[in-house]
DNA sequence: AGTTAGATCGGCT
DNA sequence: GCCGATCTAACTC
């Protein structure tokens, strides 16, 4: 039987959720198909202490669930084309969430290929936009529990020793202050290296 | 190898 | 209206 994580597991500091999830593996299952892939690369945000996050100005009909039981997922849509994928993890009462940036792709790669019309193996999950096209993850998934065995849920996979690298985040505007961004050292499928 | 336009949705300083 | 937690394709150098 797989080890899924529990919702125990989210519940803690967004910021030691986004370390803790480096190495996990998500699973995505498409009836009869499935995919996976090694979490390699993550970004923490916060609420009220954090203007990057879409929290930050309080709870809306978009940004609901990261205010809401941890270990669900937080699915929104960005740019007029791509979809995030974020897990819900903080502690009690105050929201967050935990961006997926990266992984590195372990099962069903041709399907992953296929989905995203492209041959290349780096360039098939290094992204935010990039990996939720390649897992079939849209607003149908925003919200769904990834502590129980269903279409998407993460996996305690085997503990291997790595370096975790620190940086500051990606693509946003405000709160460029704060290191909230963990990756696998020296791993190949991150998506940029500081 | 590096830069830029275009795509095109939803939530707001 | 406008801008964003982005990516691709199509350009130039």
């Amino acid at each position: 039987m797989e080890k899924v994580l529990p919702k125990e597991f989210y519940s803690r500091k967004t910021t030691i959720v986004a370390k803790e999830l480096l190495g996990k593996t998500i699973v995505r299952k498409l009836g009869d198909i499935r995919l996976e892939g090694k979490i390699v690369e993550t970004e923490a945000y916060g609420g009220k202490d954090d203007p990057a996050s879409h929290a930050y100005r309080g709870i809306t009909e978009r940004n609901k669930v990261m205010f809401g039981e941890p270990g669900h997922t937080y699915v929104y849509f960005t740019y007029g084309n791509h979809w995030c994928l974020n897990f819900v993890a903080h502690e009690p009462s105050k929201p967050g969430a935990v961006l997926i940036r990266a992984i590195e792709p372990t099962t069903g790669i041709e399907y992953m290929k296929k989905f995203r019309s492209v041959s290349s193996l780096e360039n098939l999950c290094n992204g935010p936009g990039k990996l939720t096209k390649a897992l079939k993850i849209d607003n149908k998934l925003n919200g769904l529990d990834i502590t129980k065995e269903g279409e998407l849920y993460v996996v305690n996979t085997e503990e291997k020793t790595f370096e975790i690298g620190v940086s500051t985040r990606v693509g946003i505007r405000r709160g460029r202050n704060k290191f909230w961004r963990f990756f696998i050292k020296g791993n190949l499928f991150v998506s940029r290296v500081n």
